[in-house]
DNA sequence: GTCCTTTAATTGTTCGAGCAATTAACGCGC
DNA sequence: GCGCGTTAATTGCTCGAACAATTAAAGGAC
């Protein structure tokens, strides 16, 4: 018990604890983490990062594509995934070259090589989502989904705000 | 259209999109990433990034107390602490002193000077909890908190059977 | 008292991620 | 044709975050 401001007497009205502020926010902080981090965990064992999976699901499904396109459906910025695609490159999943339309863009697409991980990366992504589906029956797993679509669009529209507004 | 490889012909059946798989997981990343984002944008008015204002929350709300302890509750690594810790004492923000007790803990503790920014703090998260729950009434949000907090049950219940199995 | 296990903290390394700034190719207006 | 704004990609920097390994203090077993 490190302290007991708040049982003793009149030193100072018992603000409000902080941690009591937000509890929607702190329930996404720690959803996201132990989420990620049990991705991670699944993940390494087929030696890929967690993120760089969206990045290949979203080559697989859509084949050969440029950066800025991948940045955008995954939702990472630029220099994000410059380094990503190299480090993938590296591991010989992905391969890079210039378009020959534009100059300016280099096309990405998986390699053959990587088709060996996409089921492993499936296999990966249904055994995280009983994970995280569990107990939940279907039902309850729909609700769910609609719940976070809504926190989603929330959290989107407050950032189109602030981009437009300031 | 990047490739049409599933319209054509019979070279193999058309796979699901790998994206498809594990909708809730996509949820939860897409929520996590612009949540984090959106705290980051706020934070950064202050002078902290993501995650630093969870150890400062912390420190107001408990007192003085250990790293060790620190990272049980806002669940990150002793590492992550560590280095969290150094870049708010070179901030001014907190105080570490060894403990007289155990030679092994240093006892970390939020400087007068950070009083100012607890108040700052709680604004930031007051607003990206608006930012969040926006148009849900309180009976809705009192039902994401649940499924919130069932889908963490969850996974926290995976990754302790991880460590216990394996 | 000495050894051995546990625990707290740290450093090293790698990665995702964001912001800022830079470079290079494009394309439009004129 | 030329300049100028736009867009794609990259590099530099800093952080949070994870894993591995190391150091040092503490505490039991004996």
């Amino acid at each position: 018990m490190p302290n007991d401001a708040d049982t003793a007497a009149g030193e100072e009205p018992p603000r409000a604890r902080v941690s009591d502020v937000g509890p929607l926010s702190h329930a996404i902080f720690r959803v996201a983490r132990i989420h990620k981090l049990l991705a991670g965990q699944l993940l390494r064992e087929v030696g890929l990062h967690p993120g760089q999976e969206l990045l290949m699901m979203r080559l697989w499904d859509e084949g050969p594509q440029r950066q800025t396109d991948l940045a955008a459906v995954i939702d990472a910025d630029a220099p994000t995934v410059t380094r990503s695609v190299r480090r993938l490159e590296r591991a010989g999943f992905v391969r890079r070259s210039p378009s020959p339309q534009d100059g300016r863009v280099t096309i990405v697409e998986a390699t053959p090589a990587s088709m060996g991980l996409r089921g492993a990366v499936v296999r990966i992504w249904a055994e995280l989502e009983q994970m995280t589906a569990a107990d939940l029956g279907e039902g309850d797993r729909q609700e769910v989904l609609r719940a976070l679509g809504g926190l989603e669009r929330n959290l989107s529209a407050a950032e189109e705000a602030r981009a437009g507004g300031s």
